[in-house]
DNA sequence: AATTTATAACCTGTCGACAGCCGACATAAT
DNA sequence: ATTATGTCGGCTGTCGACAGGTTATAAATT
């Protein structure tokens, strides 16, 4: 049957679980940016020892979503524009390295993959699904990676990819993102398919910096109010 | 008096001062490529509880130079061929970036402070010290990545920086390697203080190629033997 | 001798406890 | 009232202990 597990996997530990809960929390605003964190206030929440939380958090300081002050107090990342530009300069130099090497190495079934996501994409644009979308762009920038067949670039990336979250969430915001994105993506693509790396590498840098300036001007709006 | 200290430090815990230790140990050959490495054992040596202990290894895991295999049992991390190259595309995508952004930005003073690096990488060469030639060499990249101004970067290099070592090591291997270094140096540098980022860029690339070819050749020789 | 079974040794993940440090609040001194 | 002193509580870093799962070792069986 369909359900069936066709092999016991052993129990997951609790700092894994619960980093993954935290990182969501993060993420749903949950935490606040700014706010701390206690190590022994989760624990007792959950009724488990600190040691677990311990790690978890340990993890989480490795990915960016939290991070230590001068104290060692434990407090919620918070986003700034200069983190913003630095972050997004970081992407650019390893997306578009990947890009290149995907051109270059992709098989045709990648490449009829990726053409699948840019169609789901259409659709989520279409049904005005936000979560979709968010999800959509995320994939199509990791399948990217993937392909070039490197895992250490695709590690440096998913370590960044924590962070470049909730910029993605609001990214989408903004007048006609979701098609300005989609078109962004297509040239990407079209670039890929023609095996034209340099051209993949320049489009891509081109199009993360437009998700960077939509970002910025966002960010900067909010504050104003 | 100039011995005072005008503000006390506090003190380092031990799971950062055995990160650092464990991290020598490595790279001394003392655990030995594919050894494994146990928490209990560590802890009785040095007569510590497993808490830091963990914790270190931990935070070296997320270095990469230890890996859990699938027992979640940790060994010490292997070079291997494939793995090189990986590691040295990640590199040429980061650094090739940082030295582009080092072009644009860079003071008159940090261009002398590069320099003075190169200088003190020749008297290495010409004394033959070959740890002050891999301490050099690693300086160089390292100070160029602090003059792109982008703390993220940084890390993201630091990050690979554990690993590089290795190579680094190799690196000064093989006939005329000092040399062929130095002056790989030499063309990065005048290409930066010309403020031209575009040539940067490449020329770091290239070298960082050369470099790459050659250790790959020196661990093939080795191999064989 | 080869294979199976039964123990024993080991390791990791987790727990609860304690010490030292820091800040908050309260109390005392000027 | 303001500064100084003292106490309390909270949090991090560290410790030793235990449970459950593995591996290695030794005994038993064929």
């Amino acid at each position: 049957m369909e359900l069936e597990q066709n092999q016991l996997q052993k129990a997951v530990p609790y700092y894994e679980q619960l980093q993954q809960t935290l990182k969501t929390r993060i993420w749903n605003g949950l935490y606040k940016p700014g706010e701390r964190i206690i190590e022994a206030q989760i624990a007792k929440e959950l009724s488990i020892s600190r040691s677990p939380v311990r790690e978890a958090i340990r993890a989480l300081i490795n990915e960016g979503l939290l991070v230590t002050d001068e104290k060692s107090q434990i407090i919620v990342y918070e986003p700034s524009i200069l983190d913003v530009k630095e972050i997004y300069e970081c992407r650019i130099a390893l997306e578009s390295a990947a890009v290149a090497l995907s051109a270059e190495r992709i098989t045709e079934e990648q490449v009829s993959d990726l053409e699948k996501i840019l169609q789901e994409t259409e659709t989520a644009i279409k049904q005005g699904d936000k979560e979709g979308l968010v999800a959509c762009n995320a994939k199509f920038h990791q399948y990217i990676i993937i392909c070039s067949g490197n895992s250490r670039l695709k590690k440096l990336v998913d370590d960044l990819q924590s962070l470049t979250h909730f910029f993605r969430v609001i990214n989408i915001e903004g007048p006609n993102r979701g098609e300005t994105i989609l078109k962004g993506h297509k040239e990407i693509f079209e670039a890929i398919k023609k095996r034209d790396p340099e051209q993949a590498s320049r489009k891509l840098a081109d199009h993360t910096r437009e998700d960077l300036a939509n970002i910025i001007q966002i960010i900067e709006q909010k504050g104003e109010r």
